[in-house]
RNA sequence: GGGCGCGUAGCUCAGUUGGCAGAGCAACGGCCUUUUAAGCCGUGGGUCGAAGGUUCGAAUCCUUCCGCGCUCACCA
């Protein structure tokens, strides 16, 4: 039947309904009971209040079975009409797979010994007006999964656990944090100058101080503005937004979570991301044994693997340590595309990135990047060509980039010129205040990000980002 | 933006060599007092993503477009 005529059907027994006096759409409903406790703690008569939504209807005439799901669980009702009477009755008959009931009832087991509530009282909280998908095999279509992310949490079972990882894993990244005497600050989503990336931002306008803003594609110079102004433990757990192509890794809304912490440095916040990613392993998943969206077992007990960017380009290349190495050479043999680089530091990276990171199942860290990789870390007291930098990866991806932070005022001014002047992207400026900022003196500090979707993929074994954000970005239906 | 794949009823899917558009669930009517994807009898429901082309005849072959997915490119 087409969907314009089930919808008409409904409403018409809505109207049937209305004349019977019934109201469609209670308000408060005083549910005293979840689902589960009925089989948490399960008596014979016991009375219960319960709410939720009718997920299946099996009548047989003068009674009826359906499911009652609410988000603990469900539980199966049982409605007589000699127990309910007869205008009750008919008013189930009327109801759907679908609605939102309250149920009131005891409880007891039917002959094949499922806990069951034997209804005395029954309301009508929401009439459905349209079909839910298919009860057996959920909803498949992947454009619907995603634009009406609902209908997925209703007839998926799974999603919904899904999404409570990951509102676990969130809340005990700030606990841990919390409890280690970092504090949550919250700074400018919109921003005058973009940095802290190299990333296509998007731009908005403010009409009152008719001003050009971006959305931020990362907090960073604000944090360390903090850092200047005396907050010597500081995180912000939240968006940024990066106006790039779309993939499984990539959505342009992403949560990242920063954490500088004054006097520190990126050894520190090695040692504090082994210690935070394992206790949210632990605490959402039960132990540090995790599978990726690719069936690969991933093992995130620390210590985790160390090697430097150099080590990490040689290994890829089958290149001995102590050897010369040809970078270019290498990428070729890799079947790289490097015509576009125009240094060895970025064909090194190309190499990382495409030969080495996909290596990288267990969590690993790649230390040492080349200065001109890295305008924001402090370059190594032992060889300034170097920068006391780590990024981690895991499952083939990256999952958090970190390092000393650049407090060098005078130093970070010529790196944003030389990022300038080496063409990057249009409509850059330097951050003459973030400079500025630093000319006050910032202490020498560690920071961290790390991508937040990207580590609940992790931590539920799924293969897209999409599947971990609740509303992830689609092209625009067009009409 | 390029390459590959997919798009059939509200949902999940069949559809043979180009030869009447199908099933299950859902919906509607009826029967049924312990069901578990309840069962039984009956009814209705389709712009086969869209447009054009080839053909006596197109869901099926071709072209273009739209949407989605994978992938490449882009991308600290």
């Amino acid at each position: 039947m087409k969907l314009e005529d089930q919808i008409r059907q409904k409403k018409k027994r809505v109207e049937e309904l209305l004349e019977m006096g019934v109201s469609l759409y209670g308000g408060r409903y005083l549910r005293r009971d979840r689902a589960r406790s009925a089989h948490e703690d399960y008596r014979e008569g016991r009375a219960l209040r319960v709410a939720g939504r009718l997920t299946a209807y099996r009548r047989h005439g003068r009674t009826a079975f359906a499911d009652i799901s609410d988000c603990s669980g469900k539980l199966q009702i049982y409605v007589r009409r000699d127990v309910v009477g007869e205008r009750p009755y008919e008013l189930f008959k009327k109801c759907d797979v679908g609605d939102i009931l309250g149920a009131e009832g005891e409880l007891f087991r039917t002959n094949t010994g499922e806990i069951t509530l034997k209804v005395n009282e029954l309301k009508i909280l929401a009439k459905a007006l349209r079909p839910l998908p298919e009860k057996w095999h959920g909803l498949k279509d992947i454009e619907t999964r995603f634009r009406k992310r609902y209908l997925d949490l209703i007839s998926n079972p799974g999603v919904k656990e899904t999404f409570v990882t990951r509102s676990r894993a969130i809340s005990t990244i700030r606990a841990f944090l919390d409890g280690r005497g970092f504090l949550e600050v919250e700074t400018p989503m919109m921003q005058e100058r973009i940095g802290g990336a190299v990333a296509e931002p998007f731009r908005t306008h403010h009409n009152a101080l008719d001003a050009d803003l971006y959305l931020r594609i990362a907090p960073e110079l604000f944090l360390k503005r903090l850092l200047v102004g005396g907050f010597e433990k500081i995180y912000e757990l939240n968006r940024s937004f990066r106006n790039e192509g779309l993939s499984r890794f990539h959505n342009p809304e992403f949560t990242m979570l920063e954490v500088y912490w004054a006097y520190a440095d990126y050894t520190d916040m090695m040692t504090l991301t082994e210690e935070l990613i394992a206790h949210v392993a632990m605490e959402v998943c039960g132990g540090t044994g995790v599978t990726d969206g690719e069936g690969r077992r991933i093992d995130l007990s620390p210590p985790w693997r160390r090697l430097t960017f150099e080590d990490a380009v040689r290994e890829a290349g089958g290149v001995k340590p102590g050897d010369k190495m040809d970078v270019r050479e290498v990428a070729g043999c890799l079947d790289l595309d490097v015509s576009g680089c125009s240094s060895d530091e970025e064909v090194m990276n190309e190499i990382l990135e495409k030969a080495a990171s996909p290596k990288f199942i267990d969590p690993t860290f790649v230390t040492d990047y080349p200065v001109p990789l890295s305008p924001l870390a402090r370059a190594r007291d032992d060889n300034p060509s170097l920068c006391e930098r780590f990024e981690l990866f895991a499952g083939g991806e990256e999952l958090a980039n970190a390092y000393s932070e650049l407090n060098d005022p005078i130093e970070q001014r010529k790196r944003f010129e030389r990022q300038l002047r080496s063409g990057e992207k249009e409509g850059r400026e330097l951050d003459d205040d973030f400079v500025t900022a630093l000319e006050h003196g910032m202490p020498p500090a560690g920071g961290l990000g790390i991508g937040i979707d990207r580590l609940v993929m992790i931590l539920t074994g799924k293969a897209s980002i999409r599947e971990v954000i609740l509303f992830p970005q689609l092209r625009p239906e067009s009409s």
